[in-house]
DNA sequence: CTTCTGATGTAAAAGTCATTTACATGACCA
DNA sequence: TGGTCATGTAAATGACTTTTACATCAGAAG
């Protein structure tokens, strides 16, 4: 079944029995390395020991593959946010924040696909399926907001939970973008991008109403009252 | 002087007398038009009316055109930047909350700047002028940081004023860099961004102490208690 | 087992870009 | 009036994108 494929592939057969898989990966490293923009799709196709006709049996043109690797990082991204948030588990703050972690750790980790999912540029509606994937990832932090919404301590008045979502979003999103990559864009900083997510993030809570006290060493910190 | 120049600019004279703005704007346009990807050095010599060679005497390379396009971003930003601040008149918090504002609005009324400065992924260190340029932006909010800083009641732990700043910075550059520009990405907003920023702004102040109290009509706003 | 056919690749070509090099023009100065 | 440097042009090279006509192969049908 596939063993005579691994075979052809490795002696250099027509056919490559795997030429999408392997164009999305050669992509994830041509970005990695060079950029959302230095990204070719001819590259991509040597990468991959074919010819440079041969990806568009694939993907209708270069920004088709490129939807292709950002749609691949909204999915992944989603998975990476949901295992953080463990349905709110052991409770709901510090499985918020734990959430604001697995998001800068997710633009260090993969900054191949975060860069196509959020500096290449390309249209969230190119792709329907694009758009819907990006939608799941952000219905996490959504879901987050609404539970931390609800335990929001009365009296205290607050914006819709999607409002808070926004927020959190808003400031992790700028945080990776702005410091958020080794030194790629050059922004230096003071501090680790997760310490200050996390300080941000627990100054907004603080400013919902919800308890919050500082130990020693730590700026502030969350912890049950 | 000039006349001279300009009559033979019209009549398509050997030389241009201006190219090297002439380029600027052309690839204004074209970043606005396509994008910070979209845009090639040929079209804006096309624009400027001179052969692909021409902007070579310019400029080394298209990367270095990009640069300069976000240098001068820069500058109107920090311009920009400054009048909001205000020197902090008539008070600091609503002063501040205005700069929130004018970072928005240059993100929505020069999209190709702020493309160039945010999103072309060149190197900040590419051009050491374009290095301080953006410090000399960032300077003024970090400055108006220090002023809130100082004005912050006193036995509430806070961060540095270095961190309030970034804090800011990151959120609102979240809010432009995702929902900033009319529709271009294509995230929806049930709100404007404006009234998203103003609002994270002051959860933010009211974690930080600051006293903040809610208008009609309005989800949170800030004023002298 | 042979044949047919759709999926998957290749080769070649056209058009665009970036960039370099040799040459042309003309603005300005002595 | 020349000379000279800055500023443009023309032409060439090599890479990339995309299309078109043709080649190959895997698997289904007989």
């Amino acid at each position: 079944m596939s063993w005579r494929k691994e075979r052809r592939r490795r002696e250099g057969g027509y056919h490559h029995g795997n030429l999408k898989e392997a164009l999305v990966q050669a992509a994830l490293d041509l970005i990695a390395e060079k950029g959302a923009g230095g990204f070719t799709f001819a590259e991509a196709a040597r990468s991959a020991g074919v010819s440079p006709a041969a990806p568009y049996r694939h993907f209708r043109d270069r920004d088709e593959l490129l939807s292709s690797v950002a749609q691949q990082g909204y999915e992944q991204f989603e998975a990476v946010l949901t295992t953080a948030w463990d349905d709110g588990r052991p409770d709901t703050p510090s499985a918020f924040q734990r959430v604001g972690k697995a998001y800068l750790a997710f633009a260090r980790e993969h900054p191949a696909h975060y860069s196509a999912m959020f500096e290449s540029g390309l249209p969230l509606d190119a792709n329907p399926a694009l758009l819907v994937a990006s939608e799941r990832a952000f219905s996490i932090i959504r879901a987050a907001s609404e539970r931390l919404a609800a335990m929001a301590p009365p009296g205290v008045p607050r914006p819709p939970a999607l409002m808070m979502a926004l927020h959190i979003w808003s400031m992790s999103h700028g945080i990776a973008s702005l410091f958020g990559r080794g030194d790629a864009a050059g922004r230096k900083l003071p501090m680790s991008p997760e310490d200050l997510l996390e300080a941000g993030v627990l100054i907004y809570l603080k400013g919902l109403g919800f308890p919050i006290d500082h130990r020693p060493g730590e700026h502030v910190s969350a912890s049950k009252k």
